[in-house]
DNA sequence: TCTCAATATGCAACCGGTTGCAAAATATTG
DNA sequence: CAATATTTTGCAACCGGTTGCATATTGAGA
């Protein structure tokens, strides 16, 4: 059925070895050589099995893209990236989907069942062991949107999560709120516990603004508007929310909206993220832009980097966030 | 560095075809060497390289999920599904974005380079020949999403896009909408093509009623919203709209109440999809239902049905839509 | 205990490529 | 043109498994 190289050295009339060497790149072959050969590969269709030269080069170049948020809008950028980012580079993503999985240990295995040349672990809710699994395994890899620690065991790409918190409380503290507060994802999440983390810290300044705390179940529409309504049910809501998503800020919103309330006049709002959706003109949600194109580029050129030099030592590579000023926090009063 | 069935076989002291078998379902081995197999096993932490036998059984449960949509936030529902689908029946999805390749070639021997057992195609836009390519080339193939035809050259697992045209006509027809129109996505895309058809064919049947057509540029928010914004702009708006998608919808929703106008008072939408985002209550959005999990349920298992019986015969699977009445149409009036 | 069938095991070839090595072919130099 | 350096080529072993076949082992029945 499948034409192999046998087939095509037979045509040709030279060795496997000379049908082989026109293929790699940088092997010794004759124009002569070459012209049979490429010749009697064209008549027969031939190309090369990746799978099975896999198996003495040691490289597939197949890289396993293993996250488990397929609910937030943003990750479908997420993919489009790294797939784009990976395809460029001759890569193919091989995807696994963690849902509900938190053990490591399938995943690797699986992985290195398929010997992947590397892992990117795609989250900002797993905990650093996780990628971690991998580096034991001695597979090379990246976690983007990983949580930044000082001495990292593994490449990190991300966010200043903690800087991020600041900068809302300080967005927050400018517009003159007296009281605000963090509406977080999951508290067991890296991200939100960095947060949490940064915003309370830049309160700790200004002990005349009242601050509270809650979370969301989820990174998600659903887990944001009903964290909201508990909100509105139970107490005076705060005059502006940090949420910790954009997602999260969206499901907040139509709670808000659903009450009656306006914002940003009652309630203002600022998310993280800044996904595509973020500026449609149905949110036009102010939010903390998350530099996402930067960080999948950095991390697809760590994983390459890595796949060469492995004993290269782990990183951490942090973008810069910003605030984009949309319609759903008040101007700074001036 | 990695372990192989030598140094298990060495370690249990039994031959390599011994420890091949243990780990085969069904060979013949005998209970005290699958022990000792097992014990040497674990204690170096082998697991059988699937990359490798691959190439003696033919089989290596990759499959390549091909798919151009990375902008339709429905996508992420589907690449959560297909997925999740693949991974419990212990295949593996090799992610192919296709942005804006159109020529199939490349795919095709990109995949048959890492002998993909099968391929899904999961789009609506794709014309059925972009299918063909993976089966002219002796790969199984299911075209997810895919157009309908009376005679398939390649299976086909959706909906019957022109049923929903027509359903999407009658809905607007049964509210007494003097005035209606279709938005459509890009015109070249065969599911507008379909739904246009239906939705053209039912009101055909109704002279009295003003039909208008146009088509956005793409299925996307940015290209709803500017196409709806030149539908207002250019002459008087129809009574009621049919968009050909929902995040199209969600972009004219956005125009629409730009414009100041009130849904479903001034203008009503009808999408298509029923992706996760149309129910929140933000958008609140009336729309004909499809059944993706059923959908890429069967897609799945179609393309497994095809592997085991490569000569099966191409088969059309359409399943059922349904209209979701939320708020963006008037009630019908009884 | 012996015979014969059933089961378990190892050998060796194979899957589709790559690559070190030595021999062959070609190019360069004096 | 011979001698030497350089490039090209094929052989054969190998990557990490699987599998048909012949042999060895085990178990059942007499």
């Amino acid at each position: 059925m499948a034409v192999t190289l046998k087939d095509v050295a037979q045509r040709a009339g030279v060795s496997r070895s000379a049908v082989s060497r026109t293929f790699t790149e940088g092997a010794s072959v004759s124009a002569k050589t070459r012209a049979k050969v490429e010749k009697a590969a064209t008549e027969l269709g031939y190309s090369p099995n990746a799978i099975a030269s896999s198996l003495t080069t040691g490289r597939t170049k197949l890289i396993g893209l293993v996250s488990n948020n397929f609910h937030n809008p943003l990750f479908l950028e997420v993919f489009d990236m790294f797939t784009r980012g990976l395809q460029e580079r001759g890569l193919r993503p091989l995807l696994v989907n963690l849902s509900n999985e938190t053990d490591p240990a399938n995943s690797v295995r699986m992985l290195r069942q398929y010997s992947v040349d590397g892992v990117i672990v795609a989250s900002s809710t797993l905990p650093p062991s996780f990628a971690e699994a991998f580096r034991d395994a001695g597979v090379p890899v990246v976690h983007s949107f990983g949580r930044y620690t000082t001495s990292p065991h593994v490449h990190v790409v991300g966010i200043d999560n903690i800087a991020c918190g600041r900068m809302a409380a300080e967005a927050l503290i400018a517009r003159g709120h007296q009281s605000v507060a963090f509406l977080g994802g999951p508290e067991q999440a890296t991200s939100t516990q960095d947060r949490a983390h940064g915003f309370m810290d830049a309160l700790a300044d200004h002990p005349d603004i009242v601050v509270s705390v809650s979370y969301a179940s989820a990174y998600s529409f659903d887990a944001g508007r009903a964290e909201m309504q508990r909100i509105l049910l139970a107490k005076a809501p705060a005059e502006a929310y940090f949420c910790g998503d954009d997602v999260l800020s969206i499901g907040a919103l139509s709670a808000i909206q659903d009450a009656g309330l306006r914002v940003p006049e009652d309630i203002g709002i600022i998310g993280l993220n800044d996904m595509a959706m973020s500026r449609w003109q149905n949110f036009n949600l102010t939010t903390i832009r998350q530099p996402i194109a930067e960080i999948i580029d950095a991390s697809v050129e760590l994983v390459v980097a890595t796949i060469k030099h492995p004993e290269r030592h782990p990183e951490t590579r942090l973008f810069p966030c910003k605030i984009i000023e949309r319609g759903t926090l008040q101007p700074v009063p001036r």
